[in-house]
DNA sequence: AGGTCGGCATGACATTCGTCATCTCGCCCC
DNA sequence: GGGGCGAGATGACGAATGTCATGCCGACCT
């Protein structure tokens, strides 16, 4: 009997995951979060053997939950399971000691067949987005500039930023176009689009 | 027994509440699809009563599909089941005709209670959404304010924007003003972001 | 100590943007 | 025919943005 806990910030796609999953006979949902940091506790408190992670969620990120229960919590593997098949995001789960990676385009008949396997220890990961990893490659964006361009997403102006990131109004610009330059956009808008598209935010 | 058809463009999640709904004596799930423009075909063709719509769709969004199951298959009401809880999605899927608006936070228990609600011919609405949907009203925006914010979402020039739009360039910054003006953002990227987020897209 | 490098700031410059008043043209209405 | 009206265009102007060269400073070699 494979023991889950599901991590979903929409509790109802959390509530449709747990009927398709106890459907099956060698499978058992033990414990359901709506947030990433109650993943850990939960995960121990429940003796969950695997978890199912939403990338998008309030508190601590699934990739975030990842790494936590890699250290918190060594015997409960994580399986990501994310609405967005963003390159950017199975390089980083993969890297954070996830053990497997599926986007929720994929057919539900084969979910409990990836919690087997990443129960025994393969790995699953996403075919398609694994060659798109490769050609996109690691974020190229400095810490930096992954910050001013996180704060710049939401459409503040450049004056704004600056006072967020505690910098000067010219190093925001000069961060912002090193960006802007790195992802080819040619407004700082696109080059949020462009990031995100990635996986880089 | 009610007769449901699912469409959701993610197989994973269209699977789920597939499983979560045939756990009920009273509902069964006769059609699944992952495109809104096959909606009201299938519906015909498996003689739904009740259709699970997602907003965010290919070929036609649930609200559109909401419309033409309306008109194509009336027999069927349909039940707008979304992720975004966005005041503009709601007011709009009345206007069409939905008979239930539901987000993905609600608790798995009460979906099947919405489903058999709107199969006797009652209305189901998210009711923090409802008073969301009053106070927030509906799109200020013109239907040419919307088409331009709309191009530039995705952070293009203004320039490639007027091309798209087979505008003067000034014409579209006028758009651009108008719409910031309406919006109350201080930018294009935050007119766009708070346009997004009312459902005024 | 000297040298190099990365993070941050500064200043100057050409574009681009956001704003506003104004003009044209087609359309509807009386 | 005349008057309003809305969509689109134009032009001008101040402000914000994108780009680049340069200066400062602390850290880290050797």
């Amino acid at each position: 009997m494979i023991r889950l806990l599901l991590a979903d910030d929409q509790a109802l796609v959390r509530g449709a995951l747990a009927a398709l999953l106890d459907l099956e006979r060698d499978l058992e949902v033990v414990a359901q979060v709506g947030r990433g940091d109650e993943v850990v506790s939960a995960a121990l408190a429940a003796q969950a053997d695997v978890a199912l992670l939403d990338v998008e969620m309030p508190g601590l990120d699934g990739i975030a939950a990842a790494a936590a229960l890699r250290a918190g919590a060594p015997s409960c593997r994580s399986l990501i399971v994310t609405t967005f098949g963003r390159p950017g995001y199975l390089r980083r789960a993969l890297d954070v000691g996830a053990s497997g990676f599926v986007v929720k385009d994929t057919p539900a008949e084969q979910l409990a067949d990836a919690v087997r396997r990443v129960h025994s220890g393969l790995r699953v990961v996403d075919p398609d987005l694994a060659v798109a990893s490769l050609t996109v490659g690691d974020s190229p964006l400095t810490e930096q500039e992954t910050r001013v361009l996180t704060l710049a997403a939401d459409g503040g102006t450049v004056a704004q930023v600056a006072g967020e990131a505690h910098l000067s109004e010219g190093t925001v610009r000069n961060y912002l176009s090193a960006a802007m330059g790195k992802t080819g956009g040619r407004t700082r808008a696109e080059a949020v689009r462009i990031a995100r598209d990635n996986g880089w935010l």
